[in-house]
DNA sequence: CGGGACTTTGAGCTTTCTCAACGATGGTGG
DNA sequence: CCACCATCGTTGAGAAAGCTCAAAGTCCCG
């Protein structure tokens, strides 16, 4: 197999190796995003999106009012690469609206999408050394769309872990979860074929979005894929071109159809799951 | 690409779908077992191999020595498989001697290894579900050669978690630092040549054995592979035969040698990591 | 309505897989 | 102590999945 596309231009600024001292996003550049952000994203938690999702979730009213003051909210336009891998980590995110796409790169430009965010989740964990120490992020991020995000400085998010209880431990579910999703990601770039991996991937991202929370449905289901085929082969370890081989066929199969390109209808979950390699 | 080697038995008892509630290890079987433990695990951490590496050593000696009063001590013999996916999750192990592989496998048989686990690692935090809660184990683990551990149920460990504020961020960095490695291998799965991912594999191995704890050497390198080749093509995503072809090429390229079978030689350890796509 | 970006489809090629035979190695029993 | 056997590893030849390159089709947006 031939992995040797060439995909991140490394010659672009900003995606070249990480050398200098520059805040993952430097706000002074774009004063305007912090306006749109306030119009976007309401300033009261209440409001948000991600309120009930993920980290915030764990926190009562009160204990989030007094998180929320360490945190910025900002907003991103389609592209942004907000999360430089090599780039000191001074930064958690947490999603308040859009989707994110997290990378690593090689230095001839492959790329490996290791993972997409939505809503509510967080974001940050992965960095070199204790998560206590400063360290360098592992990967990228880059806005799939538009994104609203709460930033925190590292330092304050951990001064206040000890005063949150709930939220460290919240924490560690967070890591747990990506653990396990990233260990199933392991088993399919390892292991599956094309047309597993794509119909992984499909009930998976369904599973994600909390379309079917109560485990695989029978009856059909609609999801939307905001990202581009090729962030889905970054995903799986193909190429663009395999990508959309694999839907053709699961359509011709009758197992999905695909009214827009940003829209699958999974026909028979079932079926999909077993192509898939449902687990042991 | 073929994927489609059938390795795990699956007629195999023990390797079959789980359902029925048994013990991940039942010591009532195998009462011999905490004799030998007692025997080469030597009862006083103080003495013990894990002592000063990871989770333990996040902790003072009298602290260590509650979290000790939980624990029971196990000695495995090689093979023995001591965590089957799918089976409830009610213990966490410290690896106190040897080595474990982790693996998920898919129901044709198809395996992938998630990771090698060595003295003074942690295992047990993948399980579905929040970590508090109790789940399912989301992989198998099995020994390869004689491996002893400390088994905490998961209950008591994770009520001393609140005794223990230090314990608890030693947790959230185990799982920050595998995932760290969870996302380097989804690089090395998605995107990396075979030939890259052996050279990744040694280097990476070599780090983890702390054999360079100040980055990539200049000079050479002995590194002690206690697995099969087939462990490697099962961690690595290709085969058996891949892995040995590759290994062949890196020896006649002048870098590497084979004294052994489960002995490498990392003669221009820097060529290596150039080969291997050094991250960006 | 037109242009650019994204997607699909096709044809030939490369890497890796599969299958098979041969070689090494380590443990065991005569 | 050595020969034998079982297991593991290496090498080769042909097959196949997926890649590359190319062209045609779609869709969105101005």
């Amino acid at each position: 197999m031939c992995r040797a596309q060439r995909r991140i231009d490394v010659d672009q600024p900003g995606r070249v190796c990480y050398n200098g001292i520059v805040p993952d996003l430097d706000l002074r550049e774009r004063p305007l995003l912090i306006n749109l952000a306030a119009r976007l994203s309401p300033a009261k938690c209440a409001d948000c999106g991600a309120r009930h999702v993920g980290l915030c979730d764990a926190l009562s009213d009160g204990d989030l009012q007094l998180l929320a003051s360490v945190a910025d909210r900002v907003s991103l336009p389609a592209g942004k690469v907000f999360v430089e891998e090599g780039a000191p980590a001074r930064h958690f995110y947490n999603i308040n609206y859009g989707t994110v796409r997290l990378f690593k790169g090689l230095p001839d430009g492959r790329r490996q999408i290791t993972g997409f965010m939505g809503v509510g989740h967080f974001l940050g964990l992965k960095v070199s050394g204790p998560a206590a120490a400063p360290g360098h992020y592992v990967f990228s991020a880059e806005a799939i769309g538009e994104v609203h995000l709460c930033r925190f400085t590292r330092a304050s998010l951990l001064a206040k872990l000890s005063q949150f209880p709930a939220l460290e431990r919240k924490l560690l579910d967070v890591a747990t979860h990506e653990l396990v999703i990233a260990q199933e990601q392991m088993l399919l770039l390892g292991r599956k074929t094309a047309v597993e991996r794509v119909a992984s991937f499909l009930l998976a991202w369904a599973d994600r979005m909390s379309l079917c929370p109560a485990g695989i449905p029978a009856q059909k289901l609609t999801v939307d894929l905001p990202m581009t085929r090729m962030d889905l082969a970054d995903y799986l370890g193909v190429t663009m071109e395999t990508v959309s081989r694999a839907l053709s066929q699961l359509k011709k199969t009758g197992l999905i159809e695909l009214p827009h390109i940003h829209e699958v209808v999974l026909l028979a979950p079932r079926k999909l799951a077993a192509l898939a390699g449902a687990e042991i």
